[in-house]
DNA sequence: CCACGCATGTAATAGGTTACATGATTTA
DNA sequence: TAAATCATGTAACCTATTACATGCGTGG
């Protein structure tokens, strides 16, 4: 199981639940989603297991805290599935199943709109991830010679996102362009002029 | 549900639980994925609900089919997904939550290791994608202003995940090449004066 | 005193995978 | 006759979402 074996991951240092998922919410973990309800019985089920333990923890703030980390048999299971080669085929792009199917409702206008929300959503994604890669680049050195082994890996993988948003967000403008010129060949045409 | 709602879209056409697999694994439909065992029950369900109605008919070769059509219902269903904006945040990319964790294994070898698997994977996929893209266009013609509004769709959907892929296999290299050059600083730079 | 952020969890339901079970027809 | 393709499904299990329920401490 996936989200298990990220959860090991993340827990090189000591975490609760709730911190967990703050760092899926912050957008550093941009390749897994999780809600708390299904963090906390995973945590749950994890340490039966033996795969963590637990100890309860009082907080400056608010009720006291379930901090985890991981075992030896815990850390045992992650490099498994690190070595079991790249886990593909989870991939689940809903929008672009909604965009194939929108001549259904047989107007380009509603297939425009959608288009239009959806360069928007992946844009705001994308400054997420730029924002959190430029907190990894240290100005003016070697770069990224300069990481450390850790943070060199995090670096690939948010480059990876920014990469392949990048050229989501710019595949939405070139199939706007297509849309309007599909609408009205005309207008496009004097708008590229002046463009 | 997301499943149910691109069976309907695929359902433009009668179709048996088979036929619909066979669509999922040609890769045509690059943005879901089903088994079997998940689309039969689910149809069964949509029947009930009134979205589909079957009826059997035997086949030429193997055992008779259960061929499946949406009704007016099952398309006012489809519509209504349709017009609910983009449904994001469905994505998971177990590789790049391994990726972001190889440090553990403490050697860069393996790190470069899963890089080229994943870059051979990434690559076969997108080779997939423009097969099913040179379907579509037709050769010395307008286009894509000369494909059918269903084309056109399904046109936007394969460049979508063109583009993303083609991103993702230029990452891999340059990935590849940072790796290489962690490795072993000298060799590389003597590999880049060469080309 | 109320809203907000911190912090934990359960229950019900929905969605998805793996393994199993069956059987016809065609091609090598 | 054995393997491949066509064709349908069930059962057990695992994974994920939504809604609900609780309660502390701080600042306005």
């Amino acid at each position: 199981m996936s989200l298990e074996n990220i959860l090991l991951g993340m827990l090189d240092k000591p975490a609760s639940g709730y911190d967990l998922k703050t760092e899926f919410s912050e957008g550093a973990r941009h390749f897994w989603a999780a809600e708390l309800s299904q963090i906390y019985p995973t945590l749950k089920r994890m340490e039966q297991r033996g795969w963590l333990c637990s100890e309860v923890a009082s907080s400056a703030k608010g009720p006291p805290r379930r901090v985890y980390r991981r075992t030896a048999d815990g850390r045992k299971q992650l490099l498994e599935w690190l070595r079991s080669g790249p886990r593909m085929g989870t991939e689940r792009f809903a929008y672009l199943a909604q965009l194939c199917f929108m001549h259904e409702l047989g107007d380009l206008e509603q297939t425009l709109d959608f288009m239009i929300e959806l360069r928007s959503r992946l844009a705001d994604f994308l400054l997420l991830l730029k924002n959190a890669e430029a907190e990894l680049t240290p100005a003016g050195e070697e770069f990224p010679e300069s990481l450390s082994e850790v943070d060199f890996h995090g670096y690939l993988g948010i480059r990876m996102g920014i990469h392949s948003l990048t050229a989501k967000v710019a595949w939405c403008d070139e199939a706007l362009e297509r849309i309007r010129k599909r609408q009205s060949p005309q207008v496009v045409r004097s708008a590229a002029r002046k463009a």
